[in-house]
DNA sequence: GACTGGCTATGTCAAGCGTCATAGAATACA
DNA sequence: TGTATTCTATGACGCTTGACATAGCCAGTC
């Protein structure tokens, strides 16, 4: 085994990160959360804070990215996205609306490492890097929602265009379930979303 | 005048919020990009940083309520809705799309205070006052569009879906553009969006 | 001109942060 | 068994943070 200690401290961050925010989780709090040793962390992450950020997004983002695509693989585009969306909805309640999206918190939280010398320039390299990151992870899921809508006879204009709303309402979803501490959100987008992906699959011939 | 100074801190605070986040906007930021001092701070804000950041997310919030407000009530919903996407697109292009939103960053971002004694209790009751507050404001932007579209002659529940779902898409669409440095997720969502607007008034009679 | 009260400037403080160094434990292989 | 390598534990460091205290400025008013 290549030591369950980092992917332990990888998981947590991803699920600090998801609840808190990237600045609002502290390495400390990381290995607190998930029961690490600390000083394993200079070991394991030699690069630092923005490692374990980095790996905790790409962790996260092929996570969800492998369920969304066998979910909509096996059911199909509306009873997967429907799958789907029920899990999300689960998690928010099981977790009393604290758990949101750690690839969210990187695309809003800006990292800040140490302000070098003069305050001038912050951190803007290992951000940048971050950024890119969460873009990779959200085009991946663009993507693999892009192939179920062609692999049910979809334009591609048009799916890639959907793809994209997808994803978008899912991050959305996620901020306004937070704030309202309540499902509502989600249901709505739902109920909605499922009417413009039948209606756009209904059509695909013409 | 009631001093700009404490106006000059609130918008500063919203707008490093908007680009940064909760946590990574300190409150010797706010004055330095704000060029006001940070004696005053104490003194317009003795409830300290949670104070600054509620006032800034009201004002954040009240700000672009109006404006959508407006331009629906001018345009109409449709052309209106394309006049705010378009004033959205704008504002991420001329600040390289650093700026998002505050209001946004206080859904995602926890706040977090001293951490009082033991590191048990985090600072739960601001971050729950603070989360009540973006709620407010989704609210209030939900309910602006809401209107609108009942305006038109919407149907009620089906509108109040479509009021959320618009307010999820711009929220979500803010980080997607931000990860992906372009407009395009925000073009694509447009898109899309106002074919589900002006395909939902066209049937509004039935 | 002196007084006064709202504002500004600057320094100090305890606490938390990420990082690093060093020492100890555990494990694997000969 | 011995030893090398990998991992864990703990403390120290330099720094930033929000909060506070104290002193100075600068209108207005009598």
């Amino acid at each position: 085994m290549t030591s369950t200690t980092r992917d332990k401290m990888i998981a947590g961050a991803a699920d600090l990160m998801s609840r808190r925010g990237v600045n609002a989780t502290s390495m400390r709090d990381v290995v607190r959360h998930t029961a690490t040793p600390r000083g394993s962390i200079g070991h394991h992450f030699p690069d630092g804070k923005p490692q374990l950020l980095a790996e905790a997004v790409r962790f996260a983002g092929q996570r969800v990215s492998v369920r969304l695509d066998k979910v909509l693989s096996e059911l199909g585009v509306i009873a997967g996205f429907r799958a789907f969306v029920t899990s999300r909805r689960r998690r928010l309640e099981t977790t009393q609306f604290e758990a949101g999206c750690p690839v969210l918190a990187v695309a809003v939280d800006h990292y800040v490492g140490e302000t070098s010398d003069k305050g001038e320039t912050r951190d803007e390299a290992t951000q940048q890097h971050l950024l890119d990151l969460a873009h990779d992870v959200f085009t991946d899921w663009q993507q693999v929602m892009l192939l179920a809508l062609k692999r049910e006879g979809l334009e591609a204009a048009r799916a890639t265009r959907l793809a994209t709303l997808v994803v978008a309402v899912i991050e959305g979803t996620v901020a306004l379930c937070r704030a309202a501490r309540s499902t509502q959100p989600l249901n709505h987008a739902q109920q909605e979303l499922e009417l413009i992906l039948s209606e756009a699959l209904a059509r695909k011939a013409e």
